[in-house]
DNA sequence: AATTCACAGGGTTATAAGCG
DNA sequence: CGCTTATAACCCTGTGAATT
């Protein structure tokens, strides 16, 4: 067996030349990888033969890890856990969450690191706390991140040890085996290249000499392009989260607003809302401080530190996040309601937004996971809203999040306008400063006018809703159609139909802002920390002004005055200050 | 000569689906 | 439910051409 392999994998090696003589290297990785798709029957037997086997490695500690206990002997107690403690005293439960999890799979690394041979563990055997040395291998990885590279690496490095008798890094020429192999399987379309990714990381954090790993130079790469070219053929289209239609969030409101409803699920509703309006995924909503969550105005105000686009190791630090009092259909007050519960049942001192939700809508001073929001909002769904059970598995948790972005695109809204909800594309263009809070207001407002008119229907396309239900019910649920239809009909009728109750709250769509009159140049110079030269000078550059968009605010705090700069174009002014007393868009050379 | 722009490609992370 | 796996969505940087 292992004899027959390893003098096929020569034959593949060859191929390439054979063809590619003097044309370019891709078609020669085209054709080579056509060629083994066709030859590789030996291959894949080989590894359906193991694939038993290694599934079964898979769940086992490596084996090779006792081996080489060089340093693994030396070790001292794993330290006691002393900045869990401190986090969990200080009421930073998601922290220490992850912290946690950080822990484990730093084990897991060093582990993986010992069984790979990696040369970094000789830089290590100084330490008294390797797991701690290792945790600064890691850098700015996340938790979720390293977790998967682990795991894909690991993968590799079995089977690398199984059907090639090595030890990692191993030759491009192996992992490109390893590639077709997992094509074999066959594999999603994303994995070549997830796989090739976390590979090179760990070669990279275990420093191997660069000529030496299995990455190097362009054979991986190109084949890796090659297969998941080929596996992206016919695979499925991705879908977005079904919208929410505007009839529903209108009963939310309801909820918030029900003195008879249980306080856990009104809290619950209000998020939900809270993450419609302000187009939050559900890590946003989690990543919200209830310390750092306002009322200014009648605008529900905070900043996002971390999350998917923002955080140390992006480019945005931090997100604002304004709920605006135009931000409702039927009764504005859903917002300050909805947050005065919040304080009054759940105003012990955390790290996030939402405690979970017990079954009988008690809420439990813990942090609410991903699975804790499915199932509140399942319940919300089919106690609160009323929702026939068979349609709950529908409406994801990113639903909320593609409520006003479709409604506003709908809407012809411009998609730099549209951008700055929840950041559904960070590349556009945005202005954090003193505008924002006030050009969210009218997107909610602009979308609330429409959703609350009596053709919200026809104009917000909600038919769209409906029919995807309806599809879903067919291929997810199993239902026939006729059944789907009985099911949806009464939900579509009342979604079209039923009449909302007389707004009560501020109804207009605000004026958009024009830019701000122009800043006396005093101010500008001022800001810049120097004269702009010349009288002369100073007249040509304005002369050109006028042609250029703006691409800088002057921000004025209590105590100083700063200019910031975009990034380009399209890039974002960030100010770290919460909110900024006065800011204006200026133009400039 | 310096900026800006568009784009590609490498790298990272959150969410959804699947499974025991 | 709790875990793993798959995948979309996102970020960052370099590059070379275009513009100022």
């Amino acid at each position: 067996m292992w004899h027959g392999l390893e003098e096929f994998l020569p034959i593949c090696l060859a191929s390439p030349r054979q063809h590619g003589g003097g044309q370019n290297f891709q078609d020669a990785i085209a054709v080579w990888v056509e060629e083994a798709e066709e030859e590789s029957k030996l291959l894949k037997r080989a590894t359906g033969y193991l694939h038993d086997d290694l599934t079964w490695l898979a769940l086992q500690p490596p084996a090779q890890v006792k081996e080489q206990p060089k340093f693994v002997l030396h070790e001292p107690a794993p330290p006691p856990g002393e900045k869990l403690r401190r986090l969990l005293e200080s009421g930073a439960e998601a922290a220490a969450r992850e912290e946690k999890l950080m822990a484990i799979w730093v084990k897991k690394l060093h582990e993986e690191l010992v069984a790979a041979d990696a040369p970094v563990l000789l830089k290590l055997q100084g330490s008294l706390d390797p797991d701690r040395a290792v945790l600064l291998l890691v850098g700015s990885t996340r938790t979720s991140t390293l977790k998967r590279y682990l795991t894909l690496f690991r993968q590799w490095r079995l089977w690398l040890g199984e059907v090639k008798l090595r030890l990692p890094p191993g030759r491009p020429i192996d992992l490109v085996d390893h590639l077709m192999a997992r094509r074999d399987e066959p594999c999603g379309r994303t994995v070549p290249e997830a796989l090739l990714k976390a590979i090179a990381w760990m070669e990279k954090v275990a420093e191997f000499p660069s000529e030496e790993r299995a990455t190097f130079g362009r054979l991986a790469w190109a084949a890796k392009d090659k297969l998941a070219e080929q596996l992206a053929e016919g695979a499925p289209l991705t879908k977005r989260a079904p919208r929410y239609p505007s009839y529903l969030l209108a009963q939310m409101e309801a909820v918030v607003l029900d003195n008879g409803q249980t306080v856990g699920w009104r809290i619950w509703t209000w998020a939900k809302l809270l993450k419609i309006w302000g187009s939050l995924r559900w890590s946003d909503l989690q990543a919200i401080i209830p310390a750092e969550l306002a009322m200014v105005e009648g605008r529900l105000v905070t900043i996002l530190r971390k999350t998917k686009t923002s955080g140390p190791t992006r480019r945005v630090k931090e997100l604002p996040v304004v709920i605006s009092e135009r931000a409702f259909l039927v009764d504005y007050r859903w917002l300050e309601t909805g947050f005065a519960l919040l304080k009054q049942f759940a105003g012990y001192k955390r790290d996030y937004l939402l405690p979970r939700l017990g079954a009988n809508g008690v809420l439990e001073d813990k942090l609410a996971t991903y699975a804790d929001a499915m199932v509140a909002t399942a319940g919300i769904l089919a106690n609160c809203l009323k929702l026939p059970s068979q349609v709950l598995g529908f409406w994801t948790e990113h639903s909320e999040r593609s409520v006003l972005p479709t409604g506003l695109s709908l809407l012809n809204v411009q998609p730099a306008d549209k951008d700055l909800l929840g950041r559904w594309k960070p590349e556009g263009s945005d202005i954090y400063a003193r505008s924002f809070a006030g050009r969210v207001a009218r997107l909610q407002a602009q979308f609330a006018q429409v959703a609350r008119a009596p053709d919200r229907y026809v104009e917000l396309d909600e038919r769209e809703i409906g029919h995807e239900l309806q599809l879903w019910l067919v291929e997810r649920a199993r239902m026939t159609s006729d059944a789907a239809a009985v099911i949806i009909e009464p939900l579509v009728l009342q979604w079209k139909n039923a009449p909302l109750h007389q707004p009560y709250g501020l109804l207009d769509v605000p004026p958009l802002e024009n830019n701000p009159a122009p800043v006396p140049p005093s101010v500008a110079s001022d800001s810049d920390g120097g004269s702009e030269g010349d009288p002369a000078t100073v007249a040509a550059k304005k002369a050109r002004v006028h042609e250029r968009v703006a691409n800088y605010v002057v921000v004025e705090l209590p105590g100083a005055k700063f200019r910031l700069r975009k990034a380009g174009r399209y890039g974002c002014w960030m100010g770290r200050r919460r909110l900024f007393r006065n800011s204006v868009d200026f133009l400039d050379s």
